[in-house]
DNA sequence: ATGAAAGCGCTAACAG
DNA sequence: CTGTTAGCGCTTTCAT
């Protein structure tokens, strides 16, 4: 026995013998409706089945209680937790959510967003791509009433909420720690300067060295993306342009220094002995690695409850202030890095 | 200047002095409209920057080209790649992908299936949480010729279609291997009977322990779950029940093998020396894991491909035949389990 | 406390 | 090829 499969307000308003208005003030809590007969409605939608239809209830309400999640990828260690983190706080504030993968393209990130325009979400949660450049996108969802709240990779803009980790600070301290405990021959690896990410991981980079008057012939930048192969074509450049290798490589994130460590495994350099190895982020499994590494590690947590903290309340207020919200770091000392 | 908010059908037809319907067809590429018209009507909605209204558009035709995608967890490293591979097989298709993460409870389950069906998703794929037991939100779903399919953790039921990769016999080949190596005392660790997955990895286990004529008390299984803090328990638990370690312990997955490599470290237990473990799935990282384990490997992107497309066959012929699809496995050898 | 009427933005069915 | 009419399922006035 098979039940009618689509019930709609007007079923339960003919089973009743009520009007659809009420049934749907009693289903909403409505306080026009008195209690026995919002019971009696909410018992009979029960067991009549009812879902109540989403595009119905947005067309007409304007409003879907549901946020929009753009991430350029959903690999690595961030970007899992991060949308965990998410996820549990937009339900805490009564949101769904709707994720969107870019894949690191921005056209794919101007596609979803219309898209999720085009679903009616109350609001954007988004980290852009390693390309994103033009931005207009950004713009129309705001003009829509549909406001935006960056969170790590970020556009910097005053007309955006944003929430990221203090990179600059981050790296700042942790590249102090590495010259305080005696090392001196220095690389920075990775970070192209299209996101704010990679621009701020090599500002506290080279504050740190500017501070502590670190030769500039002992040190050496080399720029490229956030994966592990950028961190292995890195590594090879390193290897070529100095005869000389140095004695602490900071890498812009953790597959990066993966892929350093697998350039050298077979060249007779130990790790950490001959060269040392620091990270901007972790690993869940870094504890197992050989050797596990020190890292700069990201306020994964705070930062996206603040974020979607932030957005909701750009939702409730059209007028709510912009804030840059900025979450310190704290850096993890492991085999790597260590005082001499 | 402020364009105007939401640009609708209205406006365009109004703008270019036609009606509504002409518009609706010319965007939507209908064979009616002459092609001459049809560039001029797309000229102006982009111009206007027209976002057409998803909830109005399914709402009226009844069709979404979205599909739920619905898992117990976004963590580790089956998951994220899984998420990836159905987001570009999915928009292979032409179709847009809603992700709801049940954080492996039923509850949530079950809420966010109805928030999808609510959504007018035109089917779902899902993958169900440890505790999934009642199902009947399933059948809802179905009955409401929204279609399911299930992969890797799926409700066994003959009116689901299913992906799986084939468990059973990866473990057999897996535990084969092993014994052939000439390793004896075996255990299994991890796997509540719940789910199939736990139950086919045990399975397979048992079926090679049983072809191989190993003797009952050289082996020993201990249920337990899927996670790290898991494996770090269960391996507690086999320290106490016996005083003779085994040689090897099969980790129902990667993370329960790091909870066991985490329980053993400061117990002057030498992996693979002393102990060797291989694990069902692998990891990014485990290159670089001191031991990087041996592993069975699983066709992620076979299980996301099938998945999608069976998907998708179920929602565009509602009587297209169920199927149950099982994926082989590919056993990968590294620092563990080596012959001896 | 309850309901009738109108309409959200769009598409389907049909008529011209 | 183009437009008219109806209605998807719901919420919102605004009466009663």
């Amino acid at each position: 026995m098979k039940l009618k499969k689509n019930i709609t307000l007007a079923d339960i308003a003919k089973t009743l013998d009520v009007s659809k208005v009420t049934v749907s003030k009693a289903l909403r809590n409505h306080p026009d409706i008195s209690k026995p007969k919002k019971d009696l409605v909410r018992k009979t939608a029960l067991e009549l089945g009812y879902i109540p239809n989403f595009m119905a209830r947005n067309l007409s309400s304007k409003k879907s209680y549901t946020i929009g999640l753009v991430v350029p990828k959903v690999n690595g260690d961030f970007f899992p937790d991060i949308i965990n983190q998410i996820y549990k706080s937009a339900s805490d504030f009564g949101y769904e959510v709707i994720l969107a993968v870019s894949q690191e393209k921005e056209s794919n990130e101007i596609k979803h967003i219309q898209t999720l325009l085009a679903m009616c979400v109350d609001g954007l949660l988004v980290s852009i791509t390693e390309e994103t450049n033009d931005g207009k996108i950004f713009q129309v969802s705001k003009d829509r009433d549909v406001p935006i709240v960056f969170f790590d990779r970020i556009k910097e803009d005053k007309n955006f909420s944003h929430v990221v980790s203090d990179d600059l600070m981050g790296v700042y301290k942790a590249v102090s720690y590495i010259i305080k405990s005696g090392y001196k021959n220095l690389a920075f690896l990775g970070g192209m300067k299209l996101t704010n990410i990679g621009e701020n991981r090599i500002k506290g980079f080279k504050k740190a060295i500017n501070e502590y008057k670190i030769k500039k012939n002992e040190v050496i930048i080399v720029e490229g993306g956030y994966e592990e192969i950028d961190g292995y074509k890195g590594m090879q450049q390193l290897l070529e342009i100095k005869n000389k290798l140095p004695e602490v490589i900071f890498c812009v994130t953790y597959p990066v220094a993966v892929g350093v460590m697998r350039a050298v495994e077979k060249l007779n350099i130990s790790i950490p002995k001959d060269l040392n190895i620091m990270s901007f982020g972790g690993s869940t499994y870094n504890h197992f690695m050989k050797p596990s590494l020190s890292y700069v590690k990201q306020p994964i947590k705070e930062i996206g409850e603040r974020a979607t903290a932030k957005l909701v309340d750009h939702i409730k207020d059209n007028k709510a202030s912009v804030e840059h919200i900025k979450i310190p770091t704290e850096i993890i000392i492991r085999d790597t890095c260590i005082k001499r």
